[in-house]
DNA sequence: TTATATACGGGGGCTATCTCCGTTTAACAA
DNA sequence: TTGTTAAACGGAGATAGCCCCCGTATATAA
């Protein structure tokens, strides 16, 4: 009943939690890119030198895991949003964030592959981590908007949706050009 | 040596064969279509009242399933658009069929997992039976090239792995009004 | 220093994929 | 028809991955 129920209940985590939540993400992280995503859990805790219970612990299940790498990586391209908005016309902003976006696609692959592959489970994915780059592409988005050049008339998310696909390494060979050019082609389609 | 080694050695399958090879694709589709993907191969051999070492001998693993469920369904595709090319001016027979293309996902959301979903074994999967698809919108899109509206800077079936990524169910509630707009943007975006 | 909430480890349950092999059966020849 | 044989069947079980459980260890607060 009293306030001090909380003070007695609440007790910050232990040092030694924090550090291995960390060494967990960063090893995680490194294991899907050498595995691919298919990596079992129980390996990415050997790998991290822990026992697979200490892994669950700190995330419940394998797209838990997986997510939180996944938001991880998201929040360096929501910080470069900003700065594309305060540099470049509105338009030229949105196209340089997507062509950023393809580019990390490339240098995870794994996280293309987790956009698009939880096989039922990708609606979480994105509605938890998703969050934050919605927000993202739709800031960019309406900026355009509002600058007149543009027509909205797809979810921005979307167009994130459609260029990772094209941008996975299951497309192939050439898939980064392509999805260079997709990129143009999207913008192309949606000027007024 | 002689032709008669054939003659030998070759023995037309067996009709129980055949029709369990049938019965197993239809039962999968359906089992498919009900239970999600996810169904487990066991499940899928049990309905069709099979054991499932019956059902590993004709798909060896369940991608290969998957895949002859996928390549089954997407013949009707193929058929249709040799139809509309006939039958309409090239722009407008290409989005026709995308459109047909994204009713197709509606019905069969498996299908679009499967084209998304298969966790490094997308390519694979595309490998196969996408080589028919493949021709069908290299038909569809070089048929319009040639009537000089528009222009084809990426590979056509890109432009379907990026509709199919949209109108998967994953995409959320509007997925439907979101992948047919995605259609015409695409189109507006590859005109000349 | 002691008490206690918190974290750790890894064995084990469960489930799904796929293999193996003894049994059954369809196809073909005589 | 009937016998022979290659082919197909079925389902138990080997293997592997996900995740839970719980006895042990330890950081934190008093």
């Amino acid at each position: 009943m009293s306030g001090s129920d909380d003070r007695k209940t609440l007790r910050r985590q232990r040092a030694d939690a924090a550090r291995n939540r960390l060494l967990l993400l960063e090893t995680a992280k490194s294991v899907f890119a050498e595995k691919g995503i298919d990596a079992s859990m129980d390996e990415i805790a050997r790998a991290a030198g822990l026992g697979s219970g200490t892994l669950y612990r700190h995330f419940p299940h394998r797209d838990a895991l997986i997510e939180a790498v996944y938001r991880n990586e998201m929040e360096q391209l929501a910080q470069a949003a900003e700065r594309l908005v305060a540099e470049l016309p509105p338009v030229a902003a949105l196209r340089a964030w997507m062509l950023l976006f393809v580019e990390y696609m490339g240098t995870k692959q794994l996280m293309a592959a987790a956009l698009t592959a939880l096989p039922g489970g990708t609606t979480e994915l994105y509605a938890a981590s998703g969050a934050q780059i919605q927000a993202t592409i739709e800031m960019l988005a309406q900026n355009a908007v509002r600058g007149g050049e543009i027509r909205l008339e797809i979810e921005p998310l979307e167009l994130l949706r459609a260029i990772a696909a094209v941008a996975s390494a299951a497309a192939g060979p050439n898939w980064e050009p392509n999805a260079r050019r997709l990129v143009d082609i999207l913008i192309a389609g949606m000027r007024a």
